[in-house]
DNA sequence: GCCAACGTTGGC
DNA sequence: GCCAACGTTGGC
């Protein structure tokens, strides 16, 4: 089983959006970035465990923790038409994006800010990734360590 | 295949 | 709103 950490900007889905959701459940859609689209497709697992990231926004930080419910499939937001993800390139015989499915597990509150994770930069969290500079893949894996660690903050 | 220009991310 | 960092695009 492995660990991860999941951006995403709370005015356009957030831990409230995840929790109000059926069944606390969502596609984890419009990806658009290969380091990340290729985590999607070969190393989520059912059973995944990750936390979920608010960023962009007032206080950027861990708001939850979620689960892969179910691991990449493609993701259909790039062959409609419709939606905003829309990619035109992509297309279904070879899909050029994936997604997985996401449930809610608990949510964290309050939520640990991107200001606490940062006072542990040089120690116990000195090679997470989401605090490395300029870091802005928005989905990244988290070591065993780091996740228990953090979960501790609580 | 190089690299400048451009677009996006995301903290502040 | 600014701007550093980085990914992508496209001309050559």
């Amino acid at each position: 089983m492995k660990y991860w950490l999941m951006k995403s900007e709370p005015d356009v889905f957030g831990i409230d959006d995840l929790e109000a959701a059926p069944r606390s459940t969502t596609a984890w859609d419009g990806v658009r970035n290969y380091q990340a689209r290729n985590m999607l497709r070969d190393e989520f697992q059912r059973g995944d465990l990750a936390f979920l990231y608010h960023s962009s926004c007032k206080e950027p930080g861990i708001a939850g923790v979620i689960e892969v419910v179910r691991p990449g499939y493609p993701d259909p937001s790039a062959l409609d038409r419709k939606s905003p993800y829309f990619d035109p390139q992509s297309d279904k015989q070879s899909p050029r994006w994936y997604s997985v499915d996401v449930k809610l597990d608990r949510r964290i509150d309050p939520p640990i800010t991107l200001k606490e994770l940062r006072e542990h930069q040089r120690g116990a969290l000195k090679d997470m990734l989401l605090l490395r500079r300029g870091n802005r893949l928005s989905v990244t894996p988290v070591t065993a360590k780091e996740w228990n660690f953090i979960l501790g903050m609580r």
